[in-house]
DNA sequence: ACAATATATGTGTATATGCGTATATTTGCT
DNA sequence: AGCAAATATACGCATATACACATATATTGT
């Protein structure tokens, strides 16, 4: 019952339903979701460390970046429904996967 | 995005889980709750409260009862999902649902 | 070695949440 | 009318949670 307590609990935050929905496009690392999401540093690390302490998420550390992904725990049905049929469809959503769009052909760009 | 947020956090708690759990099975009332679950009345009827807030539960009045069951938005596919493909799985619901039924059967037997 | 970048964590504070107790409200029964 | 049963709500308390700010750690490049 603590288990899947802790990641609906872990799902009730509206940062963490955003950073949750820009994972389900791909892979990110840190500086990415603060970016996106315009939100401080230490506030999306510390949500990101919430969503990995659930299960939902995992790290991969990479030179001086950590990247964040959905564990299969966070592809589990009810959540891929939950956002599929609730967090994509709200304006939200709309606005921050375009913003990620943008913000990741920048960063291409960036290392030309 | 308030809306979403709203469900989730009403599903983020070990009572309501419960309660949602047995209301999967068939309408029930605030007595049957508080049975079965063995909590306080005030408890379940202040975790009702907070899932019709959420709109989960509808009520519906009838003589001194007020009969609780799953609203359209309680029957969310996500939420469907989340009860039986985890919910059901655990003992807590298995132990839940025997004395759902056990209590049913003791009620049916005292209208004689 | 040092500066810059990326990330994580400790701390204090404000707010939210859950609980038990007491109490109010409604309905049925005599 | 008066009492009992079913349900809801207000209050005070304890705990949990989110946030901003400051700081620590790790890695890269010069």
């Amino acid at each position: 019952m603590k288990n899947i307590l802790n990641i609906l609990k872990s799902l009730s935050d509206e940062t963490r339903l955003r950073i949750i929905n820009l994972l389900y496009e791909r892979e990110l690392c840190v500086c990415d979701i603060m970016e996106v999401l315009a939100i401080p540093q230490t506030k999306a690390s510390r949500h990101l460390s919430y969503l990995k302490n659930a299960g939902i998420v995992t790290d991969r550390k990479q030179a001086q970046w950590v990247y964040y992904s959905l564990s299969p725990k966070g592809k589990m049905k009810f959540i891929h429904c939950l956002v599929f049929d609730h967090i994509r469809q709200l304006p939200q959503s709309t606005v921050d996967l375009a913003k990620l769009q943008q913000w990741l052909k920048q960063k291409a760009r960036n290392c030309d």
